[in-house]
DNA sequence: CTCAACAGTCTTGTATACAAGATTGGTGCG
DNA sequence: CGCACCAATCTTGTATACAAGACTGTTGAG
């Protein structure tokens, strides 16, 4: 499904989509230099990288973090994708022909994720679906704007306690392949806008993101001395 | 109207959406850190940063180019304009009050310069109202995302001896402006569909870009000993 | 005269050294 | 005991040195 990353970045993007990178994470030069067996250079070329790409931020002095979007950036995040996956539905129509097939298998694998319950490739999949959709179009620009807009939201999801459902949003991929092999691009533009929406409305913007959610999470089992 | 640039980025950015900077150009290391003053270390990041914006690209070892889209990107990044902007006006209402105002005003700018006809100020002006309607629309993602983007299109309409009419592309935004106050976000939406593929026919995508066509200019009157 | 080989120069690629600021842990005063 | 201050340590910020490759101009053979 996912070929492994060759650069630091592709590890990164999919380390977060695939959910093993949780916002707030720091990501330290040295660190990271050690893992990927490179200098510190190279390391913080691929940090700029994704910070102009808007997935990790740099604290002065203290280190790169991975992105924790606020409320307003979140609400915003959803609704670029909503603009540019519904516009793109509504627009182009020029989905090739093996396309459906292809997202028909992707929506199979959600499936089977879902039975076996690992969540890590599920949320992974669940992404996935919007990034192949996007890439069968044919146009690089918005495949990688999607790309990164995704990335972001599944930040967003890690991050305001979604109580997004794997199952409901497997069925409305389901129905929005449906809709695309019976070449209904309009009914499909609606069901991406109304699927958009409820993953957003699953999240709890008011809520103020837990900074300790890390660290709360590794103690509650019981903190040894 | 265009604050000036307090970044490497900024300024680079805008010296292409000015038409100061046609595709092609090389941008050396040494030269830019002597201009801005900063060591080369920090024109290496602005570059890579611009880099990955789809700006410009490196070549090994010769140097940075500002990129020249060939025909296939230059289709694309019509595409995910019209994609992009038409989605925006026809999803997003969210118009405050005071944008058409605005919007209006920068249009009578357009106008103005046509007559002057300071070609720079008005390459500027039309791409800048695109950037200045999505801005309206308050996502910066949706905002950030359409200015790289007008910034490939004005490249690809260096490159591709566009016969764009300026006077009718600033009657379109006149007349989208004259839609959006009525609150006709459909019609806006449809009327901006046109203008950008209007832009684009006015291109030719046939021929191949001339890789000399900066020195030809150059050199037409008549070259010195 | 043409062309191939080569030396010199220029430019980026990469690592490393050091400076500057942030954090942490300790110490002493109140 | 609590708190402010300070030293030690860690981490990024930035410049610089040098390596590696690309280009240019020259030179010499055919």
């Amino acid at each position: 499904m996912t070929q492994l990353p060759d650069s630091i970045e592709d590890s990164v993007i999919s380390a977060i989509l695939g959910g093993r990178l949780r916002p707030g994470t720091r990501l330290g030069e040295a660190k990271l230099a050690e893992v990927y067996g490179v200098s510190r250079t190279r390391v913080r070329e691929a940090m700029m990288r994704l910070e102009t790409r808007g997935i990790v931020h740099v604290s002065a002095r203290r280190g790169w973090f991975v992105v924790e979007p606020s409320a307003t950036e979140a609400r915003a995040a959803f609704q670029a994708r909503r603009v540019i996956e519904t516009g793109m539905l509504r627009d182009l129509h020029t989905l090739p022909g093996d396309a459906v097939a292809h997202l028909r298998a992707h929506v199979e694998e959600e499936r089977e994720a879902l039975h076996t319950g690992h969540v890590g490739s599920r949320t992974c999949l669940l992404g996935d679906f919007h990034i192949h959709l996007a890439h069968a179009f044919g146009n690089p620009f918005l495949t990688d704007i999607l790309r990164d807009l995704t990335a972001r939201t599944t930040l967003v999801s890690m991050l305001y306690q979604s109580d997004q459902d794997a199952a409901a949003s497997s069925d409305d991929h389901a129905g929005i392949v449906t809709l695309l092999a019976d070449g209904d691009y309009a009914g499909a533009a609606r069901l991406m806008d109304e699927h958009i929406r409820r993953v957003e409305d699953g999240l709890d913007l008011a809520a103020a993101p837990d900074p300790l959610a890390g660290l709360r999470e590794i103690l509650s089992p019981g903190a040894p001395a």
